[in-house]
DNA sequence: TATATAATTGAATGTTTGTTCAACTGTTGG
DNA sequence: CCAACAGTTGAACAAACATTCAATTATATA
């Protein structure tokens, strides 16, 4: 199939707004990163592990016994958070001790737990 | 399986860190709101579509030239999002047009883009 | 060194989810 | 009333994903 082939299945009707549209848009690279961001979120056990790390530092057996989830889950998710890095983690002796990566996650965090609230 | 169940397979190490973090996190219904509001933006499709409202009210067949994708797809999402409360529509003749449902969505659409391009 | 515990990993499984397809509803204008 | 077009809907399908399970790595200590 051709880069330019129309899979959209109408024509356009207001031309002035999609190409206004179209020319403000941020690039799909950042759209998707985006997108990727909102994702590391969008999960219940990902969430309660930011909320938990946005209180304190955590190693992975405490979050394991604070959601009453198994470490390798826990373990899982938290390697997913880092993969997009929402979160840090160090090691000191036998545990690892994960916190947010930095300032932003908090404040996107507090950001929509009040746009939450306030439905 | 009864409701105090431990289904971690751990003991917990800080006692005083799990309790702290307990009694400040949000509750869980919060939490799963939050989620929810967070997957309505995990999907590259949608968070198009939030971009694109955020610039201009429009209608489906726009969005669909807009993105190069079928009416259907782009309405299934349309109504995600409107399901979750991020964007409103009103009908016009044939046309439904659909907009941003608050200010609180483009609050949160801003900081996040800052967010994700400082990285 | 051997053992115990913390944590990670990869494969497997069941669930969720995005898009397609075809059929349908709602509205306008001839 | 009917034809044309905008939009919606539900079922089906494939891809993505969260958790489990079993095996493995890393570290401390007896």
């Amino acid at each position: 199939m051709g880069k330019n082939e129309i899979s959209c299945d109408c024509e356009v009707i207001h031309d002035e707004v999609v190409k206004k549209v179209k020319e403000n848009m941020l690039d799909d690279e950042n759209l998707i990163d985006m997108s990727d961001f909102y994702k590391a979120l969008s999960d219940s056990t990902r969430i309660k592990i930011i909320n938990a790390l946005y209180i304190s530092e955590m190693c992975v057996c405490d979050i394991s016994v604070l959601l009453n989830m198994t470490k390798s889950a826990i373990s899982h998710q938290l390697k997913n958070l880092k993969e997009l890095n929402l979160i840090k983690s160090r090691r000191q002796g036998k545990e690892v001790y994960y916190s947010l990566a930095d300032k932003h996650v908090n404040i996107v965090f507090e950001i929509t737990c009040e746009h939450v609230k306030e439905k």
